[in-house]
DNA sequence: TTTACGTTTATGCAAACGCATGGACTCTCC
DNA sequence: GGAGAGTCCATGCGTTTGCATAAACGTAAA
């Protein structure tokens, strides 16, 4: 392999290693009432749109199966905290939206978990790493969404 | 919040974002063979250490729980992948290692999982970039670290 | 219209997960 | 040396996940 591209190995065993020791501290800490964090990560999903949400829509970006994400939809609708209404423009679709609870919920839980992050992040990278590591991430999060297809296909 | 703190919040949501693309573009290659990404991780982690790892250990790079991660191996010994040992200096404990056929498996999917990256993430971030993202990752992950003992250097 | 095909969500089922807990062992301090 | 506390891994149990597939709807061509 090229030089390069063990670069690139590196490079991405580390945002891994970075990502799961993150991961844990976070899921550590007493801030998640009943909800799991992959709960949260749907709701804050939500919240960042005024829209209601297609349930493919949020699959993108949540990392779980469609049959996952279904069945958790159903849980948190269950819980009054989203609600599912049928799409007027698609007979097959369902549009999501947060409730006032699970939009309070996301917003109590959600204070403290930017918080947190706040702190683990600024405790160790200075204002230019910072900027560096969201200009590279978002960079490399956008390559996900449109290199789909053309990854497909190889040997 | 600061401004500081925005900024870290927004680099954290990109590593989350990038992680969950490049995550499900890796887990959509028809490249695992009967393994999942998670016991492809396990074999991975074990074959970077020539000495038997410890399980606690293991734990540490894999953002599994203990019970899960306990059965894991199970299934993997159960399978020939690795061997689990007593630990001679400490009778809790469990010694992990490769078996022949599981580092023969591991290096197999290695290869075309670690081409698989280069190509995925070279695509996108120039040689600065993969030198500035490593180098900020690695320190992240570190930082994950610091509370408890200073482990063995990566080979 | 009818047929065939793609898309979107839901369900059956076995496998895997997390939490709580237990048993075996080590360590510390008296 | 022995009691109490801590560590390490395994197991019971209810919940959640992924895979395969079905069901409902949309789209386009015959």
């Amino acid at each position: 392999m090229s030089e390069r591209g063990r670069l690139a190995n590196h490079a991405w065993e580390g945002l891994l290693t970075a990502h799961a020791r993150m991961m844990r501290q976070f899921a550590d800490a007493d801030i998640w009432q009943d909800l799991s964090m992959r709960e949260y990560d749907v709701l804050y999903t939500l919240s960042k749109y005024t829209e209601p949400l297609r349930i493919g829509e949020l699959g993108r970006h949540v990392l779980l199966s469609q049959p996952a994400l279904s069945r958790m939809v159903d849980r948190l609708a269950e819980r009054g905290l989203l609600e599912r209404c049928p799409d007027p423009a698609d007979g097959r679709g369902v549009r999501l939206s947060l409730t006032d609870t699970g939009r309070d919920t996301q917003r109590r839980i959600g204070r403290r978990h930017a918080a947190q992050v706040a702190r683990a992040v600024t405790a160790e990278l200075s204002r230019d790493e910072l900027q560096q590591l969201a200009a590279i991430c978002w960079k490399l999060a956008g390559a996900g969404a449109t290199n789909e297809d053309t990854e497909a296909e190889r040997p």
